[in-house]
DNA sequence: ATGGCAATTGGAAATTGA
């Protein structure tokens, strides 16, 4: 079983990229993050003709996720409030969170909030939400002990994921109150870092600035991640990220990773 | 220290991203 995570920064106008990488790229499921798009305006029929099953949970402008997905997914819910009830609704505004179920693996796609600048009303913002996850993380893995997280985590787990660490401790991805949400949220629910499974190199980037050549300079960030519990990490084959799509026209800032699991 | 680029909305310039 192949899945993937995209931050596609709107698929709309990535649609034709989309279409392009899962001809060449079979994957099962696709997780893509800032769809940004309601639902009733989501290209669903491209993806249908390719073969692929679409959930979404959109908005309009920001923000958006989707399952994209080659057979149909069981138990596909939106928002936390599905696992935590009504007390957290107001997080699920913004469309950020969609599960789905495949042959007994539940996959969680997310997009974390970015936060802006440290201290500022959106870091607070996303410190919360991040709190918030590591309840709904430790809610589900009650439910579901074969867990896959993945998506746009906007935060490097450690120094070798940012191209120039100087400085990061005052720096919205890399702080350390974000580190500790991220240890709190994810690894102490005892979910790891499938990349890290296969591959322990400094500069494995998958986001790169569109300003200043940040591509050709790899001057970049790793902050796209899969996250699997420890049963799935066992079974994990490989995880790798296709710096390819960054390099075509009018590019998405992030690039796919793609995690095997047998 | 700053800007740099892109997408969206709305039909210019502001907001957001990271």
């Amino acid at each position: 079983m192949k899945i993937a995570t995209w931050n596609v920064n709107s698929i709309r106008t990535r649609l034709d990229h989309v279409v392009q990488w899962l001809t060449e790229n079979p994957v099962d499921v696709l997780c893509v993050q800032e769809t940004k798009v309601e639902d009733t305006d989501f290209p669903r029929s491209p993806l249908e003709a390719l073969g692929y099953q679409t959930y979404i949970s959109g908005q309009k402008s920001y923000n958006g996720v989707a399952l994209i997905s080659r057979t149909p997914l069981q138990e596909v819910r939106m928002g936390f409030a599905p696992i935590l009830g009504e007390t957290i609704a107001d997080l699920d505004i913004q469309k950020r969170v969609i599960t789905g179920m495949l042959e007994g693996v539940c996959v969680v796609n997310l997009y974390v909030p970015n936060g802006s600048e440290v201290g500022s009303e959106k870091y607070q913002y996303k410190l919360r939400w991040l709190s918030v996850l590591r309840d709904y993380l430790k809610a589900f893995l009650t439910e579901h002990p074969d867990l896959l997280v993945c998506g746009d985590f906007n935060i490097a787990p450690d120094d070798r994921d940012i191209h120039d660490p100087t400085g990061r401790e005052n720096r919205v991805m890399a702080s350390d109150a974000e580190r500790q949400a991220l240890e709190k949220a994810v690894f102490a629910q005892g979910l790891i870092d499938a990349f890290r499974k296969f591959n322990q190199e400094a500069g494995q980037f998958t986001w790169w600035d569109y300003r200043a050549a940040a591509f050709r300079r790899n001057l970049g960030w790793r902050i796209d991640h899969h996250y699997l519990s420890p049963g799935l990490y066992d079974r994990a084959k490989d995880c790798v990220i296709d710096r390819q799509p960054r390099g075509w026209e009018k590019p998405s800032d992030h690039v796919p990773v793609i995690v095997e699991i047998e």
